[in-house]
DNA sequence: TGAATCCGTGACATTATGTCACTATAGTCT
DNA sequence: AGACTATAGTGACATAATGTCACGGATTCA
């Protein structure tokens, strides 16, 4: 400390000190790499070895930024969190035709199954190899999981839903989604949307609201097949 | 081969060589071992190290056995076939009423579940780790779609079942109780089955044949809340 | 006794992990 | 310019887990 200048001066400027921004810059770099990978190659391949040697740093400069391979996982997990949120919200909060809302909510949270789909994969990977990443996806799962039990809880009220405990109902409910994303968006080539949504808005549908409202919401040409009559 | 003694005696003792059966026993006791293992740990900390601390025997006699620990995950995984596939049995074969029926198949399946708790978890766990046991467990799963959906299409046939592609409802639905097996009764102390069995089968029971033959088939004493009037 | 063979072990090579002391460099201050 | 400082990054090291291999002991059969 240099004991002349301005000891007490306001500390204008404390921190414009070497490299600006370099640290996020390498950080982003990082997390770019990891979602590339991923988006070729399994999760169990990617080491930090295997990883900062997708960019010109060695691969100590992990350590720098994320504690382990796993601590990455669970970061990309949380930027993907408000995304993922995002999708379900008609349903959650519009007013209008619950049946339409319900399905455009699971419309859109399909996209965004199909979009991430090899990372999402990565994530339920990484879930059996760490307390962390394991924690913050149950996490996620359960902030949805309260979601929509509170919206059940909400159409029982107004009789539009069947009077049952929503809390289990809407963690299988959920669960099929999850699960459903990572079969059929998991691995490359992934499956088509279409009939991903078809079967999850029928299996939906039919629970809260009932079969009449699924039938003809399909978006697939499926017909009851011919012959064996 | 000796020649002199008995070219064409039937092979009545073939291999009576050596400590007989002593292989057998070390190999039981390794999958004993590791069942105990994972019915307290998570599948991430058995390490060959820590597995074989557990029998007196050294770490390298494990390779004698299995060829590594998700070898080891997958043989035990065979073993638990036969037992998950025997519960669902009624549903998919027997004559009578289909609800009872697929009711009954779907409670001796919460059974299995809730017996084989934290092991599933361990082997869901273990299916990021291992494209091996990832096609075991997909296989697994994939024969339980096509029985479904078999029986989905029978019934379809019938017009108990509207028409709809069977295929991936059944993925649907058979990852609903794949899922909620692992979290309810994953991690000790386990969840009270009854509560999954109700929402496992309100599920299937209102997408198949609808709404009105799940209603009142729960085994809970779950009532609408009151108050809110 | 001796041969065959099974069962099991310690020593080794390899791979991945995570830490630490150190270097280099870009910005700041005088 | 020259000195200083915080920051970004690196190589060397310690640790841990894995899987292989040549060997040793024990048991059965000839």
């Amino acid at each position: 400390m240099s004991p002349n200048k301005s000891i007490r001066r306001p500390v204008v400027k404390p921190e414009p000190i070497a490299r600006i921004g370099q640290a996020e810059r390498t950080r982003a770099e990082i997390l770019d790499a990891a979602f590339e990978f991923l988006w070729s190659r399994p999760f169990r391949d990617m080491t930090v070895d295997a990883l900062m040697a997708m960019i010109p740093q060695s691969r100590t400069a992990f350590y720098k930024y994320f504690d382990d391979i796993h601590g990455l996982m669970a970061e990309m997990l949380k930027r993907l969190e408000t995304e993922i949120l995002e999708g379900a919200s008609p349903w959650l909060s519009a007013d209008g035709d619950p049946v339409a809302l319900l399905y455009e909510s699971l419309a859109a949270e399909v996209q965004v199954g199909y979009r991430y789909g090899p990372f999402i994969k990565a994530i339920s990977d990484a879930v059996g190899n760490s307390a962390n990443v394991e924690d913050q996806w149950n996490w996620l799962l359960d902030r949805f999981d309260d979601a929509v039990s509170e919206r059940i809880a909400a159409d029982q009220e107004l009789g539009l839903i069947e009077a049952f405990d929503p809390r289990p109902v809407a963690t299988a409910l959920n669960r099929v989604d999850a699960a459903m994303y990572v079969r059929a968006f998991g691995h490359r080539p992934r499956s088509r949307p279409g009939p991903i949504l078809d079967s999850i808005a029928r299996v939906w549908i039919s629970t809260l609201y009932g079969q009449q409202w699924a039938t003809g919401r399909t978006s697939t040409l499926y017909r009851k097949p011919a012959g064996k009559e």
